[in-house]
DNA sequence: CCTTTTTTGTATCGATAACTACAAAATATC
DNA sequence: GATATTTTGTAGTTATCGATACAAAAAAGG
């Protein structure tokens, strides 16, 4: 087949990612369409014929936001031998990932569109939405661990999921603050050291 | 003494406050003037000749919101007979300040600007000074603490401070994500429950 | 009354926002 | 080579951004 008229002058994949790395620094409407061209490397049709309107480029980089950066962060919460080591490995993993020198500090799901409030609702639903999916993800995996046994019954997993992702939300302005790597991790050594008094049965 | 010319037309602390609630749930570039002058009910020049610029009026805004809002989750730690008491309750009460029907939850310092990146960099810098300010005066309790014989000396206070402070920044993602008081309750006893762990001498 | 001073509403300013009309350019198919 | 198809850059659209010029309005001082 291949394709009949004229062909692309830019790497789709390559341009979405430099928008992504745009909406990531400066939020969702905070990044202007010339913002995002400059940094593209292509002019506004190009934009709009490839990825269709701003939100629907935003929703693209979102999406690759959360396979290439946030993946990382994630992605052993399922496979690590225990919920204790998966939720060490999320908190050292997200200090790790928000302080690289190659990509801007903090999370782009926390910090394109906090506010709730901005021009465009669905940006800000799509985005609430993906962080809740964390908390559920550590929620599922906390209640997994009680019925394997490693954690009592009497373990509250949904408090306990809130408590993690709070914690990792809070270490998204922490990071884009400028905090140091190793602020990040004695953050989450604090919340490891309770690890204990939070999953011992009271009784 | 008294004014020489046409009296104002309305009551510049009650303008203010209306201001400052647009800045608390728009935030600081999402906010636009035709938003901030039909809250106020004023017209842009009255703006203008009161505030100076919308930057100046989003600054005493911030000022306001510290002095009125702010101070109810952080005037105790000084004053609070013990640092794990005033932490304790810096936790609860921002539970309880950011679920408030009628005021807009979540913290208005961290959520008006936190990409850092907006088109006003002072405001961006004020934001992180204000926030920066927390965590040094949960430090400066916590060194006082130590000081006083309540924690031991191997205490790391300013990783504890920096802990504290992140978990209250999520705190203003969760809540204006939706989350209930018994949710942020829960994360604060959480945080609280790991105490003895996080205060005591390993050695 | 007249002058001075300050606030008011109207009606803008130039700059920039997101977005697009249009024709030249570049390819595949015929 | 002629035609069809798609992308390109230029130059624009309308709407809104933060901020103001200006004169009428409303007060105090003389």
């Amino acid at each position: 087949m291949a394709q009949r008229g004229r062909p692309r002058g830019f790497d789709r994949e390559d341009a979405l990612r430099r928008a992504m790395e745009v909406f990531w620094v400066q939020g969702y409407d905070n990044a202007s369409l010339a913002d995002l061209t400059r940094a593209m490397g292509i002019n506004a049709p190009s934009l709009y014929a490839t990825f269709g309107s701003k939100e629907a480029l935003f929703q693209e980089a979102v999406a690759l936001y959360v396979r290439t950066e946030g993946s990382g962060i994630w992605e052993q919460v399922d496979t690590a031998a225990t919920a204790r080591a998966a939720i060490e490995q999320v908190l050292r993993t997200t200090a790790e990932a928000f302080t690289r020198g190659a990509t801007p500090r903090g999370c782009m799901i926390v910090l394109a569109a906090p506010q709730m409030q901005g021009a465009n609702a669905q940006v800000c639903d799509a985005l609430k939405a993906h962080r809740q999916a964390n908390g559920c993800l550590l929620e599922r995996r906390l209640t997994r661990a009680v019925e394997e046994g490693e954690l009592p019954a009497s373990t509250d997993c949904r408090a306990l999921a809130s408590y993690i992702v709070t914690l990792q939300h809070g270490m998204s302005i922490q990071a884009r603050d400028g905090a140091s790597r190793e602020t990040l991790l004695a953050i989450a050594d604090c919340a490891m050291a309770g690890w204990e008094a939070l999953t011992t049965d009271p009784n």
